[in-house]
DNA sequence: TTGAAAGCGCTACCAT
DNA sequence: ATGGTAGCGCTTTCAA
């Protein structure tokens, strides 16, 4: 049945005292080589696995961190994950993911699990659902410390690690505009997204710097379903004056457009040029290869985890840090307009 | 500040056992309506969160099940896990992630700390390095049971949800052949992971069912790193007699194959047809789109989840239960060598 | 070097 | 309806 093996049954079989079980477990010096030997052995002999429930529970921590992504679908999380993993382990941390799916609901019950199980840490990226930080901020009060990566949310005051999106914005747009483009649309996410608020923003300012007007009917914001995705394409091509090129905020955005743009039969990049903002190596495998707003992926990861391992360690409440990592702009097929075809 | 408030607060500052505390949080009937109240609001306004590590460690229960994955970068664990939580979720679990990352090493750490946190059950699908099964054999001696998706041991008699590989493979050189192909060569992966193992038989067995000779340069088996795969297309296409068709047995054979085959000029499918074995919507975009054979993914994540609640439920000693779901042929371009172009 | 015992936070049994 | 208390498995003083 399920009584699983203690370290009082390996007290009990050897007749001695559970304390002298749990250190020689421990390979504490402070015990006979003989007698830890024996432990040793009885332990493996009877199958003894440890309870961390038990071991947390006394020693009031956990040597876990939890990790909340809101889903597995872009590769970028992938990465990612592997980068915590591996600072982490470095550090002798366990970690634990959960995967809020984009669900406001399922992201606070994350959290819940995760705080009840008393994680030592916790690295999130919130869900394009949430907007408010209360389950956040119940992590304070347990003392969980956290860091947010890539998204975050704006009005939280946490630390994170994060891409500098206005400025990868800013460089697309900028590129679009040195490869002859003047009427560039905005495929973007939410903006209660910070992520999303900051592309916009450096969408509008490069624009601006141009001496570009901007265009309400260029900027669509969706909540980045396909059915949302789908519907600001089939807008932007049946405006009485459409753009030339569109800048598109997120991975499934990019891939939607380009399906949809050629199923119209509209040439990229001669008709309407296309940059994505994606570390989806996919980018370079489609026809056209597209030009994209590429992440260091696994860096933010790395360094999430170096933050959290800091914030662990200076057990005092230290202020919020925040670092920005540039993002690189990769030039393919989809933004090179065919100089036969070059519009004025 | 660090001292987290647990029931014991609550009763003290209400002046009542911390057994009534207990009972109020839990929504016991057995407890006035305004001690509840009291304590209910008490606990709000302390902030107080439940410590899952005691009452678990009390109940010897978790209701929590932990998934291992190999990694994230496939669609494929995407959907499963999405999957796996619904159904889970339906029962009142609570999901855990851990990401081997491909390695058996990891793989080995991720089940121990499952253990450790004595999940109620697991479900994993196992790296590609793993080939023995004495970490999952641990579990049985704590009486948490175990399903495998996608991926299983073949030695080791455990429940599994799987496609039915071998049934697959045989559909997508059945239709090669149809196509009117002769020389058709697969790229698989380990043969120790049982997936590949069935998809190489299947191959072979259609080659036989349809007296087309074995070809021992037509088949490789690669560890799937990028370079094995490189290596195998290279091969390939420098054999004097090279193949008129590539069956690539997982995701990313499919790509990197797709991008080399362009890379070198090979016209798909006029060279050369191209089946992939993946779940990848990207088959899709890419250009020419990819024939694959499609796993019911989100049927596998389900079905998983729904075997683990029964072996959860019963908790005899069950026999292992393997499902086996069919896997279907989506035609597309790249293996349609005729002008016409087929769609599903 | 070893043992006894307290206690981590909680539940559940047994009282009252 | 409420309280007292044992104990889940473990670590860690304090004694011996």
């Amino acid at each position: 049945m399920s009584t699983s093996i203690t370290i009082k049954d390996i007290a009990k079989q050897l007749n001695i005292s559970i304390s002298t079980v749990s250190r020689a477990l421990k390979g504490s010096h402070r015990v006979n080589a003989t007698t830890k030997a024996k432990v040793m052995k009885t332990a493996k002999a009877l199958n003894y696995q440890p309870n961390a429930l038990a071991l947390n529970l006394r020693k009031r921590k956990t040597n876990t961190i939890g990790i909340i992504i809101p889903g597995f679908i872009v590769q970028f999380y992938s990465t990612a994950i592997s980068a915590i993993q591996d600072t982490m382990a470095l550090h002798g941390y366990n970690v634990i993911i959960c995967q809020s799916n984009e669900s406001y609901k399922t992201e606070v019950k994350n959290l819940q699990t995760l705080a009840s199980y008393r994680v030592d840490g916790v690295i999130a990226s919130v869900s394009k659902e949430t907007n408010n930080d209360e389950h956040y901020r119940q992590l304070e009060h347990l003392d969980i410390p956290l860091v947010f990566f890539n998204r975050t949310l704006p009005q939280f005051n946490a630390s994170a690690i994060t891409v500098d999106d206005y400025d990868g914005a800013k460089t697309a747009i900028q590129h679009l505009i040195e490869s002859g483009n003047q009427k560039i649309a905005i495929i973007s996410g939410p903006a209660n997204l910070e992520i999303y608020n900051n592309r916009i923003h450096g969408y509008m300012d490069c624009l601006k710097n141009n001496n570009i007007p901007l265009n309400d009917n260029y900027i669509k914001e969706t909540d980045l379903s396909v059915q949302a995705i789908i519907d600001a394409v089939e807008n932007l091509v049946s405006l009485e004056n459409p753009p030339d090129a569109i800048f598109t905020a997120n991975d499934d955005s990019t891939f939607i457009t380009l399906a949809l743009l050629k199923e119209k039969g509209i040439k990229i990049p001669e008709e309407i040029s296309l940059v994505g903002y994606t570390s989806e190596p996919k980018a370079e495998y489609v026809s056209p290869a597209i030009t994209t707003i590429e992440q260091p992926t696994y860096e933010i990861g790395k360094l999430a985890a170096e933050l959290l391992i800091h914030l662990l360690k200076s057990n005092s409440n230290q202020s919020a840090q925040i670092k920005k990592l540039k993002a690189n702009l990769v030039v393919r097929d989809s933004s090179v307009k065919n100089n036969l075809v070059q519009k004025n």
